[in-house]
RNA sequence: GCCGCCGUGGUGGAAUGGUAGACACCGUGGACUUAAAAUCCACUGGGCGUUCGCCCGUGCCGGUUCGAAUCCGGCCGGCGGCACCA
């Protein structure tokens, strides 16, 4: 018999919101446990399945750690300022205010549907001005504290958004959103000095729960290396300082090369005499993208300066001075020293230019490729006091050297950059600055704040780069807050990172006016303890908003040094056909159908029950039915008057050993096994009928899972309260164990039988047993027996061998 | 190029040193039905042989071990991240 799916959820769906059966209460008994999922975007084309993966594991362990006795923060909110609602808008001369209005209501609707246990009165919306207030005065906060900085500088300009792009929203040359092109352009720009933080948010990395691969990823994106400045004298009488990792190296330096960028060049005018052929050369330098500079790597080219000749400090020999856009002028000192034997990438300079190459560690083949160490191998040769020498012990060696001749210093640097925070768009929060002609840029006052999106007829991004905001006169010209001259409104706003880096400490204390949250909330709630989210966001919105709590920590604001104490991953839902859902394929699942066709909690087990949750996992229309079918079962089982308490004896082992099974897998994020297991002692009790005991275990079980059927169930049942307001039940292990064990039985290695002995049966009864087996006889007719493993209630391998 | 992850039936996946394929999907056969759907029961890795067995089998090749999907080395293939970062 099928269960009347759509009646049920809804009934308990309203029921929950109006008991506010999930709302958390700050305080308490209680330990706490604060489970995050990352809040959506709402766009247009409302809740994804995406969505419902992540979103169901966190509402499993929300649900489990309530039964389990916590005190349960489980929060959403909606990330709602971005490009797509105001494009929307744009097209169809709608207030984006209005589009999120109406996004987030079919959202909230959505969310209810699959019946997650969120506490609704704690939603957040980051484009509320009681909200975005906060993040306008966190970015004060940065601006006093000197992290936050206008600079001009060359950025990345999507072609098609007319907008300034974050360097990590730039993939593979293109814009991560729209896929137009990047191009450079000059632009004055509000920055954040996430860079001031790099070392903290590498080395904090050691005390959070974070999966490996996300540390990895953000240690990459940080990347560290550790490394020394050092001086190089010129012929024309000034020093060229280059950064470098090997300084090991520095007697097989032959060459020089500047970035065409580096500003000492503009000095050695009159001096460099072919300045003209290097003039061209930097004109097509800056003609090109960052992208087309290093998508171009496979041919080196460059200028070699005549008249300026540079010092090698080790051999003091007059080596040649390059210009070549392989150098970064972005990154180290944008000058490196050329060592042609040990680094690929100078090795190819130098073979195109014949250049000599050098080799000062023994150990590789230099007529081949560079020899560049990876494992600390290699010996020290041609290189005056280091020879012999390890490399290991050549670096600190030559490290010493370089400081004791006062020509360079040790240093550390990033592969990490600044962070571009200003935005030419309409649908951000406004930058509460103001800029004078007598005070230069001059903060807001914080009781200014929030400083409100003016309304604007049109939200056309404009071509020459400003935000729609500059059209509103009445709203840029005001007065400055410092000299109460007239002064002009910062017109950019800020990127859709900004309301996304602090959201979680919002949850703690929502409806809170004076501050971010109240101290009483953090110290209570903090840290999240467990943030599951996509990979896609590890370098992004994880390693800002690590930046900006850190910050916050440094003001004393918020009580720990690291926002979330665990990080995990959910793999994607692909569409049937294995690739990414779109619309484009035209392969989108829409959660609305699958609930409407099959019930909310058919989807929740369906998208749990999927696969291995930290992988991918391709959409199954016909697995979807399964998972019905597996509730239609319980059901049936379970709808039907049940007696005795107690659980019996025929599922009593089985019961015992899934609560164990339940329970474990859940913590582990192990959904599918979980889901398997209660499918077998569904099974079970199918062909075993079940007490009523016994199906409060089973109820209690699944409710993480499929709530609204387990709520009805329990009810029906006559149990006390809600089920999912009863304490997860415990296991007891003395029940788990079988009075018989099934042992395999090996001939040398490969499985020739199994017998059936007492649990816990010693090697000689046990080995009596197995030589009872005709089967094992007939093996071991003839043989003598060398050896026998025993593994207790599990296997026992005979090793035989011919009879002399 | 560097870093990381992965490779198991027709399919999604279990099993992380001890009976490979749990659980489910698909498929086949049966029960019920006038019939179909739904439901329930049985079978369901490949091959040889048919009461009962035997051989092969976790991308490929080797190694360690009494025993390897699992550990180690080397290939092949796929996915993700970073990428002229000195």
């Amino acid at each position: 018999m099928e269960y009347d799916f759509s009646a049920i959820e809804k009934k308990w769906q309203e029921y929950w919101v109006e008991h506010k059966t999930f709302a958390a209460v700050t305080g308490g008994d209680k330990p706490k446990f604060y489970g995050l999922v990352e809040f959506p975007y709402p766009s247009g084309q409302g809740l994804h399945v995406g969505h419902a993966r992540p979103y169901t594991a966190m509402d499993v362990i929300a649900r489990k750690k309530r039964m389990d006795g916590y005190n349960v923060l489980f929060p959403i909110g909606y990330d709602a300022f971005g490009l797509p609602t105001e494009n929307y808008a744009i097209k169809n001369h709608i207030h984006p205010a209005v589009v999120t209005r109406d996004n987030i209501a079919n959202f909230s609707r959505q969310l209810h549907m699959l019946g997650y246990s969120f506490d609704w009165d704690r939603v957040v919306d980051t484009t509320d001005p009681a909200y975005y207030k906060w993040t306008q005065w966190i970015f004060l906060q940065m601006y006093k504290k000197g992290l936050a900085y206008k600079t001009t500088m060359p950025v990345n300009w999507c072609t098609s958004c007319k907008c300034v792009l974050a360097n990590e929203e730039v993939v593979d040359g293109v814009c991560e959103r729209c896929g137009s092109p990047v191009i450079r352009r000059e632009k004055s720009q509000w920055m954040l000095a996430i860079t001031k933080y790099a070392d903290r948010l590498c080395d904090d990395l050691d005390d959070v729960d974070f999966i490996p691969r996300v540390k990895i990823q953000q240690r990459n994106w940080i990347g560290r290396s550790e490394g020394m400045e050092m001086n190089f004298a010129v012929t024309t009488g000034d020093t060229l300082t280059v950064y470098t990792t090997r300084c090991d190296t520095l007697f097989g330096v032959t060459y020089m090369v500047l970035s065409p960028e580096h500003p000492i060049l503009s000095g050695w005018k009159d001096k460099i005499q072919n300045w003209d052929e290097l003039q061209a050369y930097k004109d097509e330098a800056a003609r090109k993208s960052d992208f087309e500079r290093s998508e171009l790597n496979k041919d080196k080219t460059g200028v070699r300066l005549e008249g300026v000749r540079a010092i090698n400090p080790a051999t003091k020999e007059e080596i040649p001075i390059y210009v070549s856009d392989y150098v970064l002028m972005g990154y180290g000192t944008g000058a490196v020293m050329g060592v042609p034997g040990h680094d690929q990438r100078d090795w190819e300079f130098a073979r195109k230019f014949g250049l000599p190459v050098i080799e000062v560690v023994a150990g590789g083949d230099i007529e081949k490729e560079a020899f560049t160490l990876k494992d600390d191998t290699g010996t020290m040769v041609n290189s005056g006091f280091l020879n012999g020498m390890t490399v290991k012990d050549a670096i600190p060696a030559m490290k010493q050297w370089v400081e004791d001749q006062g020509i360079g210093r040790r240093k550390t640097n990033y592969k990490l950059r600044d962070w571009v925070f200003s935005r030419q768009r309409y649908w951000g929060e406004p930058i509460p600055m103001v800029k004078c002609p007598c005070c230069g840029w001059v903060p807001l006052s914080e009781d200014q704040l929030p400083l409100l999106l003016p309304e604007v007829e049109s939200y056309e991004p404009t071509d020459t780069g400003e935000s729609p905001l500059s059209k509103m006169t009445d709203w840029v010209n005001t007065t400055c807050p410092q000299c109460g001259g007239p002064a002009q409104r910062e017109t950019d706003t800020m990127p859709q990172w900004a309301g996304s880096s602090w959201y979680f400490l919002r949850y703690m204390d929502p409806h809170c006016t004076d501050g971010i949250a109240s101290r009483e909330a953090m110290d209570y709630w903090s840290p999240v303890d467990w943030y599951n989210g996509g990979m896609e966001h590890t370098t992004l919105h994880l390693l800002y908003s690590r930046f900006w709590h850190k910050f916050l920590y440094d003001l004393g604001v918020v009580p720990t040094k690291e926002p979330y104490r665990k990080r995990t991953s959910h793999g994607m839902i692909l569409g049937e056909g294995g690739e990414k859902m779109s619309k484009s394929r035209g392969n989108v699942v829409n959660p609305n159908d699958i609930v409407a066709q099959y019930g909310a909690d058919t989807l929740r087990v369906y998208v749990m029950f999927i696969g291995d949750f930290t992988k991918a996992a391709e959409w199954s229309a016909k697995a979807v039915a399964g998972c019905k079918r597996f509730l239609d079962r319980v059901w049936n089982l379970c709808s039907v008057p049940r007696t005795d308490d107690a659980l019996s004896r025929a599922n009593e082992k089985e019961i015992h050993r899934t609560i164990q099974k339940v329970g474990s897998d859940i913590d582990e994020m192990k959904f599918n096994t979980a889901l398997a297991q209660l499918m077998s002692l569904v099974n079970k009790m199918n062909a075993d009928q079940p007490s009523r005991g016994d199906v409060k275990i089973l109820l209690q079980l699944l409710d993480p899972f499929a709530p609204h059927m387990c709520e009805e169930l329990w009810q029906i049942q006559g149990f006390e309260g809600l089920c999912c307001e009863s304490a997860w039940p415990a296991y007891d292990e003395s029940k788990m164990v079988d009075e018989e064990k099934t042992i395999a039985v090996q001939i040398n290695g490969k499985l020739r039988d199994t017998v059936v002995v007492p649990a816990g049966s010693d090697k000689d009864a046990v080995l009596a047993a197995a030589l009872q087996s005709r089967k094992i006889a007939g093996y071991a007719e003839g043989m003598d027996i060398v050896k026998v493993i025993h593994v207790p209630d599990k296997l026992i391998n005979l090793i035989l061998k011919p009879k002399k």
